[in-house]
DNA sequence: TTCAATTAGTGGCATATGCCACTTTCTGCG
DNA sequence: CGCAGAAAGTGGCATATGCCACTAATTGAA
């Protein structure tokens, strides 16, 4: 690859994460392909797992993800019967999520597969540096960015 | 965020890689909104601008993306004008790619937007950390990562 | 030369994500 | 109490991505 290609492409910051998640996106997807999940669905359901019958909003802003975008991202999940939701007891406009048994053994079967994949790769990386890049990972993705928004003299 | 939500969550390299790329991507996408053009849009316009009549297989290559997610991609572009193929002197298989006058001029618009989003974020977390961070990334694409694929004896 | 295998793309299908407009519920204030 | 405005989701529409099956064009070897 010559100076004109990767180089200059790479120094956008959005471009080379985008770049880099496809590539690992696949890895994993592969990894977990014999549970019939992808990596985002693994995902999904794992947050899910770890959270106490979480609101739709409250995943949506875990996962820094649209919240309709995790409505349509849910709904496969659903109609192939690992998550359920249920209304708040207190508040009617709030939608809660759970697995369902299916889901949870789904999810550990997902697990193991998951388990191998995520040793691969920190095999290759080392756990250290990974645990170092999911950090800065992290710090990015919580990052209070925001626009100028047109400097408002208000 | 108590220890048993996003701590767990994040130790998966794969999704804290989506989270944070749908983080910054949201970021981008704003900052270029003023052009029309989604920060994957306008990475293909820069990626097809810095090479030479890339057939799309190398331009698949080179951002690691699936050659018909590629095609699919592509399509709003050339609908819109800022994109056109046309077939490899010396093999009709090959369709090579370049942009249009009005892909160029869309490009360098969103130039001048993606700077200042690019400048913000390098403000943030510095450039040089930026660049770390960049070719952390890089190398986590490049890997060669495979899964065992049931070690085949042969 | 001829045909099997390979290579480059396409189209269909499915999930992943976002934005926007709209509905339903709540909340807070007058 | 009653209504304006906020908060939580939904549905529609559009792009982003991948996989698979299939077609067209090339290549390599018998």
């Amino acid at each position: 690859m010559n100076e004109a290609q990767k180089p200059g492409f790479s120094r956008c910051n959005n471009a080379t994460l985008r770049r880099a998640a496809r590539s690992l996106g696949r890895f994993y997807d592969d990894a977990l392909a014999p549970s019939g999940l992808k990596g985002t669905q693994f995902g999904l359901l794992f947050q899910i797992h770890v959270s106490d019958e979480p609101a739709m909003g409250t995943i949506a802003e875990a996962l820094i993800m649209d919240l309709s975008a995790l409505g349509h991202t849910l709904k496969p999940l659903i109609r192939d019967g690992y998550v359920e939701t249920f209304p708040d007891k207190d508040d009617r406009r709030v939608k809660r999520v759970r697995l369902t048994p299916q889901g949870q053994a789904k999810l550990d079967e997902a697990l193991k597969l998951w388990s191998v994949a995520q040793r691969q790769f920190e095999d290759k990386v080392g756990a250290e540096q990974a645990a170092k890049l999911r950090a800065a990972l992290d710090a990015v993705a919580d990052l209070d960015l925001e626009m100028p928004a047109a400097a408002p003299s208000v």
